[in-house]
Formats: C-alpha cells, structure tokens, sequence
DNA sequence: TGCGTATATGACACCGATGTCATGACATCG
DNA sequence: CGATGTCATGACATCGGTGTCATATACGCA
C-alpha cells in the first residue's frame, strides 16, 4: 500500500504538507493542493488508520457486543432482531466519521472475555453492550473501564441503558383495539419471570383503566414457559381458558405465539379476524407481514434502540451528554395495524354517528 | 491506557523483553518472566493492535460487507439469515486469531464505497462480500485489489464464491417427500428470472426421474414476484392452479410463502398434514419451527456458508489454497423434518411389505 | 525602506509495538 | 586457559501518520 511518503515525494513536498491537503488544518497553495490531489489518485493511495490512531490516541472504534449474555439461547432463535439494532447504531456511528466493531458470542458466554479483551487491544471507545431480550445483566468488571451504554438491558448500578418502552407499547395497543370497539380483549402473556411481562401487564391494565372497561382476570393467561421447551400444551390451555371468557380479540406476547394462535383458532374453526381478531407484539416483519392475514402488532422499535444508544454512548463519549439525561431512557414503538384486527360494528357506528355530530 | 514501556519500567527491564514475554519468539528467565507478568497484571495492560499492525503491516482485519448490494430491498425484509453468516464466519475467523470488521449497508447501495474505504484504511486483509440472496453481482472495482470471497453471490470472473446447493436441496426435500410416499407433488416456485429459481426446478425434475415419477407441468407454478408487491392474488392463483393437479403435498419456494400457504390451505378447508403435506424451503426457524405444525423444511445452511467462505478466505489470504480447489463451492444443508409433511400409507404398507421381503 | 504579519512549507519528534544487532555473563570444549 | 557458543537482555531503528516549531517568501503599512 501507498504511504503519505509515497504521496509526498510523486507530489514533490513533504508529508506534512501531504497531511494538510488530506486534514485541510492549515492553508495549502492551491497549486500544491492540486498536484497532492492528482498523486494521492494515480497512487490509490488511503490513509492506514492504524497509525492515525498511533498518534492520535483515538482508534475511531466502537465495540458492540451482541448474543452475548445468553449462555442458553443458542438452542433457540431470538429472532435476529440484532441485525435491526446493528443497522440503526451503524447509522449513528457512521456520521460520526467512527467504525462499528462487532463481536458476536454466537450465545456462547464464555467466549465474551476474549471479545472483550479484543476490543481492548483494539481501544475502542465505547461499547454497547445488547441482550437479546429485555433483560437484567450483570456486567463483566473489565468493561467498566470506558464509556458503555446497556442495549436491551439493564444493570443494579445505574449504568446508561437504551429500553424498550414495553409499558408503552402493550398500552398503545390495547388502547387502539379499545378504540376500534373491542372490549373484551384476551392476553395471552410472557412467562411471568420476565421483566417485559410485568411492564406489558400494566400497560395492558392502564388502557382498559383510561378507557374505562373493568379487568377481568379469566382474559389474562400465561401463554410460555421461560424455557423454549414443549409450550404446545400450555399454549392451547392458556388460549382455551381464555377463550372461555369470550374474548373479541386476543393480544399474543409476541408474533412467533400469534403464529401458534393462529393456526390453534382455526382448528377450532375460527377465522381471523371475522370471528376473532389477534394480534402480536414485536412485529417481526418475517412474520407478521406474511401471515394471512397480516398480523397487528406493537413495533419493538430495534433500528430506533440501536441509533439511540449509539447516539448516547458518542455523547457519553464526547463528554457532552446533557445534565438531565436518564441514565435509563425508554424507545417506543408504533402499533402496525394489519388485518388480523377487525374493527366492531359498535365502533363504526360510533365513528360515524361522531362524524354527523362535529 | 498503560503501554509496554509502562510495564517495562515497573518490571525493571526494557521494553523488548516484555514484547519477549508477551510473544514468547526467544527465552526469557522464569524470573524476570514473573516481574513481567506481573507488572502487566497490575497495570492491566492489553497491547495496542493498532502499533502491532503498524509495525507487522497486518491488521488481523476482515472485512464482511453485507446487506450491501440492492438498492431496493430495504422496503423488504430479507429474513435476515445474515447474523447467522456473521456467526459463522467469526468462529472460523476467530480461530486464526483475527478480528471480523461488518460493515452494513443497511440496504443502501451508494453506502458501499464509504464502507469500502473504511476497509481499505484498516488495511482489511480480504473482504467476505455477503449478498442477501443467490444472485449474480458485479464486484466494485476497488475491491479488487486484495483476496475476496464472494458469499451467496458470484460474477462473471470466477471469483472465488461460495453458494448454496440449491440444486441438492430441492432434490434431497423432494426425494425424501418421495421415499415418505408422495407422489404427485406441487411446487409453487420463486420467479422465474432468480438463480435458486432454475437450481431448484431442476433438483425437483431430478427428484421425479430419480424415482421414475413422471413430471407433470400443472404441479408447478410461480408462487412469488420478483418485487415485495401484492404478491397474494398471485400465490392464490398459483396455489388453485397447484392444487386442481391432486397433489399429496405442497413444496413452496421459501418459508414465508409456505406461512401464506397455511392460511390459504386452511381457508379452503384443507387441514395440515391430515388433507395435504406442506413443505418450505430456507428454514427460517423463526417461522418453521413456530408454525403449527411445524414445517418441514430444507435448510439454507448460511452459518455453514458462513464459515465455509471465512476458511477459504484465509487460505487465500495465506496462499494456501488447495490447487484442485474450485473458484465456486457449494455447500449444501438438510432437509429438517417435521410435522407439516404425513408420510402416505402406500409408504407404510411399502415400507413394511419391504421389511418383510428382506 | 524596514518591520510586523499572514501564508506556505518543511524538519523533526512522537505514538507503541517489534525486528535487528550488539553486548555481557556463563558454560563447554579442545 | 583461551576460544566458541548459548542464554538473557538492551539499544536503536522503523512502521505511517500528525503536532510543534522553525523557516522562507510575500504583502501591507508607517
């Protein structure tokens, strides 16, 4: 590869001279600037970033972390939302003219060390740290040495950490299917261990309590188990005790249930959404696009988790974040409203006796 | 950050020897050996790879280039089997004690140079340029110059690629469809312009001839649109066209399609597998294993291709290469079978009619 | 004309590793 | 006992940029 030395003596100056034209950080004759131009060009000459980073002490990285805590769910999927969360921190990090490194334990924990020790040697100036759920983590001490924010998940000590707003999102569903006349709305939940489940569950209570319609107990269930064992049988007791409550519309904990639901419904001889509505949470487009109908479900908004955080860690980074910033911030997402929810007559009427009154 | 001379003065020896301790490359007295360790301990020192590649004139970098080269698919989700490749790839990578650089483009083809030159001042020492399904590409001219192996994708110059076998896919799904005593079978494909389109028609034919099944034109049929458009009047029809055929079972081109399917069979009435056996293709175990019943499937082996195209790429890299090695492998993955296909009673009574022969 | 100032450029050192070569202390051998 | 070899260690240069400081030329103004 070419060296600014190579550059300097085709161009006829000196490397320095040869650094100016590239950092424009002193006046350069614009004869001289030209032929450095023309000699940087014919010798496809790029900048070795190794030694920019000698000099200047800033290796320009930073480090993410993923698939990392986890030393179980390599037998299972997560769902790759990952990729998600890499593209929108990736945006981020791009603008700041800063490179991505990634590591991915490929769910094996006891490979993190060695990842972590990597981005060491390699000085990255953050990291991001992700789980691949909502999660409370303990933090390896060898990472506390330089700036980090918590992606997906949270620590006791107050670390800054990037989450999704699950209260929120179960809300702005619920509500909406309130909106669109349901009223009897069954839920078929998260394990109950799992910190999105209880945050969901508020959300859940909060908009049948803003809109006025009393909880009923028999329309909540638990509908997996914490370990990706056989559900099947839990699934199908959950969904019918919930059944049994007469149900307009049941909200899954997240669209692979709903894909279940789906097709348990139509064993009984349900259609979806005539005779019931469903609807899912995480919208994994994979899914819920291509499921017939389309499947409603509240955004787990991971391009927008991975930009925020990335935005906070070049903050912490920069030393420039503002003085009343959460250590804790939350990302909503949007409900997106597909067939799978049909809205009840009772709505329509209502809308459209509405429309005659204003 | 501490550095070797900071180790090198608490040991009270010079810097070289801690480089000696460090790289064991000449012998060192157990003493002074000890002094050092510690000292390295106590400071928790990490060398700078950014020195170390300067001064070796290798960065232990390789790049992987994703999501990279359509300019349409970000209005799609590609299903995402990426992170699946990038696991892969690290693990082999890893081993050779170097560091995977990702660089994606979130589906933006005019981010690609700017990625690209990023490459080039890490000095990256080959490229993984991953495309997001089997297709052909043409290599930007910039990447020519150091080892590259291409990942789902190949060109016109027999640069070195690594593909999935769909050929044997579709033949090992459908003789196994065969073996299980289907025989007329349906196959709603890809269109008809993708590479995988032609591949694996003709491992189904071969599939038929195989088993001297006659091919029956009426049972296969487009199922998909090049583009992410309303694809579902076309699926429908495809799938009334398929089905006036009598199959016993149903191949679909991808799982997302076989989802489709599911909803669609049902919608007529046809249970799965009781009145017809469905089978997919890529084995997305998001959706394969969630739907009920669970989809057989063959498997698109990305995280073999994965590691596949890495160990290639460093023996390139390393010029080691095996001179019988050819510029395109395929790598081909199982079939993973479950409920959605019911083996036919002519099967059985085959089966054991068989047993009783032998 | 002489001096201060802005412009344009170069010499040199330094960032943190490591390859090369030199050196001193012992051990071994003829 | 001196020559030779091995072990253990250090001095110094180098990789490719850039910060600091010096220098040279041109320009404006008294």
């Amino acid at each position: 590869m070419a060296t600014i030395y190579d550059v300097a003596k085709a161009a006829g100056v000196s490397p320095k001279t040869v650094s100016r034209v590239m950092n424009g950080d002193a006046p350069v004759n614009e004869k001289t600037r030209e032929a450095v131009e023309a000699a940087m060009a014919s010798l496809n000459y790029s900048p070795s970033s190794a030694a920019r980073a000698m000099r200047s002490q800033r290796s320009g990285l930073i480090g993410m972390i993923t698939g990392a805590i986890s030393t179980t769910h390599q037998f299972e999927d997560t769902g790759l939302p990952e990729i998600y969360l890499v593209q929108g921190a990736q945006r981020v990090i791009a603008q700041s003219n800063r490179t991505l490194l990634i590591a991915d334990s490929g769910g094996q924990a006891d490979r993190i060390p060695a990842l972590l020790q990597t981005f060491r040697e390699h000085r990255v100036e953050g990291v991001l740290y992700v789980a691949e759920y909502h999660r409370e983590v303990g933090l390896p001490a060898n990472l506390r040495d330089r700036p980090i924010v918590l992606v997906n998940c949270f620590d006791t000590d107050d670390t800054p950490a990037v989450l999704p707003d699950d209260e929120g999102g179960q809300f702005a569903l619920v509500d909406g299917l309130i909106k669109r006349g349901h009223r009897r709305i069954g839920f078929l939940t998260l394990p109950e261990q799992q910190i999105a489940h209880g945050l969901r569950a508020e959300g859940y209570v909060r908009a049948l309590k803003t809109n006025g319609i009393e909880f009923d107990e028999r329309l909540m269930q638990v509908g997996a188990l914490p370990i990706p064992a056989n559900e099947f049988d839990l699934l199908w007791d959950a969904l019918d005790r919930v059944l049994r409550a007469e149900p307009t519309v049941i909200c899954c904990a997240n669209d692979k249930m709903a894909m279940r639901v789906y097709g348990l419904l139509r064993e009984r001889g349900l259609a979806i959404p005539r005779d019931i509505s469903v609807a899912g949470y995480d919208d994994y487009r994979m899914i819920a696009e291509h499921l017939h109908p389309g499947l409603t479900s509240a955004q787990l908004p991971y391009a927008a988790m991975g930009a925020r955080a990335a935005d906070k860690l070049l903050r912490l980074i920069a030393g420039t974040q503002r003085p009343d910033e959460p250590a804790h911030e939350l990302v909503s997402g949007p409900v997106v409203w597909r067939d799978s929810v049909q809205p009840r007559d009772n709505t329509i009427t209502h809308l459209s006796t509405r429309r005659k009154d204003t």
